[in-house]
DNA sequence: CCAGTTCTTACGGACCGCTGACGGATCCCG
DNA sequence: CGGGATCCGTCAGCGGTCCGTAAGAACTGG
């Protein structure tokens, strides 16, 4: 995924907008998913973890400015609003709950698209400088730095390696099959599995005490692994 | 069951379409049902409970609007929708009703399948996420960890006796015969019942203080078994 | 006491994950 | 530009686990 590119979820209940929407997002190289209420969009947002939302205040059922408040709750997700003209009162709310932008309806599409960009732009070099730390026992990770240490010592790890493992410092205690990994930590769709067989391997040999009985990565017999912490 | 494959219930009055759809799927992997209406539909659901509910939305009798909302309304199912070309309304009023996808006709059955998979995919890892600690006496059940303890101690589960053990957390109270449960937690038709029969063994030695004198896994003579409280 | 049903045990094959090795691609450095 | 090192994905063999089946024993209800 491209320094400018990523998955956006798109939240409006006109499908017509919908559809515009995503074809100028996806002219922009975005991967786009759409959903028309709130709770879909609460849903979705958790199975898929986009890279920004576009939400617009007005939906049946939950509105979007309590999508945004929940979405704020368990994520810094960047979220992009869409507010009808003269709507001051919900955009001011709508910013105060932590909305990174906002464009008002009528839009055009070639606008929104350029905003979404800028954004996640802005956000990754955020993300970047604010790199945070994760640790867990004797492990500690910097997510920003990209290098990683075992009771003070370096790890030398590959990229893969890397994002295997941070993917299994965020996701502790969850168990995940191969497929899994190999779309979220691999981006795959399919592919062969052993792949991530072998990858778990060689992360094992480098975070585990005793590679051959594993402590922190854990196997899920008949399913695939699961990171249990190290103390 | 594999990660992307799962029973999947297609509801359609055309049996041309059936057919098509149905060859897909399982080319895809699936265990397919069909019905041709949506009294029909309800009733196999209540009977089957499949992963996935393909629904056309014009449909003699109950409309397939209706069918959704039921069905919502007892379960949280993942529905993929097909809609004629330009029925937008009926779109829109699907998506709000919960539908996680739509395909509009004419469709591609192979893209139909592809949809089905992935849509599939995506709730599985919702509910792995939302994964409930299921409880019951000094029994306690993490499925989104796939592990369990009894009084403190973890247990060492197969993969059987875990989806098992889940299927009767999640359905206490009721008895089920052998050929049910085969259907249920297996996914087969058909199959030897002893193979039940020797599993729930297995699993008794392991949740049960005294497996010869079984509490939790009750057995009913002449017809199964069912899961009493631990407490 | 009998027939039907469940329990128990044992076993062989299927499946799964681990391991080591290999070739191709990529990256880095000269 | 070229050569070497690293990294990555694939594969086949192996060892262990798990699973389904069968067959005899024990039990239940009539």
């Amino acid at each position: 995924m491209g320094e400018t590119t990523g998955r956006v979820l798109v939240v409006d209940d006109d499908v017509t907008v919908r559809d515009v929407v995503r074809r100028y997002l996806e002219l922009a190289g975005h991967e786009v998913e759409l959903v028309g209420d709130g709770e879909s969009a609460l849903r979705r947002f958790a199975e898929r973890e986009p890279d920004l939302v576009v939400l617009d205040l007005m939906l049946p059922g939950v509105d979007g400015l309590e999508v945004c408040r929940r979405l704020r709750l368990r994520s810094a997700v960047p979220v992009v609003m869409l507010t009808a003209l003269g709507e001051e009162e919900d955009r001011i709310a709508g910013l105060q709950l932590g909305a990174d932008d906002y464009v008002t309806k009528p839009f055009s599409p070639r606008e929104l698209a350029l905003r979404v960009t800028s954004v996640l732009r802005r956000s990754r070099v955020a993300a970047a400088r604010t790199a945070s730390v994760l640790s867990d026992g004797g492990l500690r990770v910097d997510v920003g730095a990209r290098s990683a240490w075992l009771d003070g010592r370096e790890l030398s790890l590959t990229t893969r390696e890397f994002d295997l493992l941070v993917f299994f410092l965020t996701h502790r205690g969850t168990a995940f099959n191969r497929g899994e990994l190999l779309s979220r930590v691999w981006g795959w769709e399919f592919g062969d599995q052993s792949t991530v067989t072998v990858h778990v391997r060689r992360l094992r040999e480098k975070v585990e005490v005793d590679s051959a009985r594993p402590v922190r990565i854990a196997t899920v017999w008949g399913v695939g692994y699961r990171y249990d912490g190290g103390a």
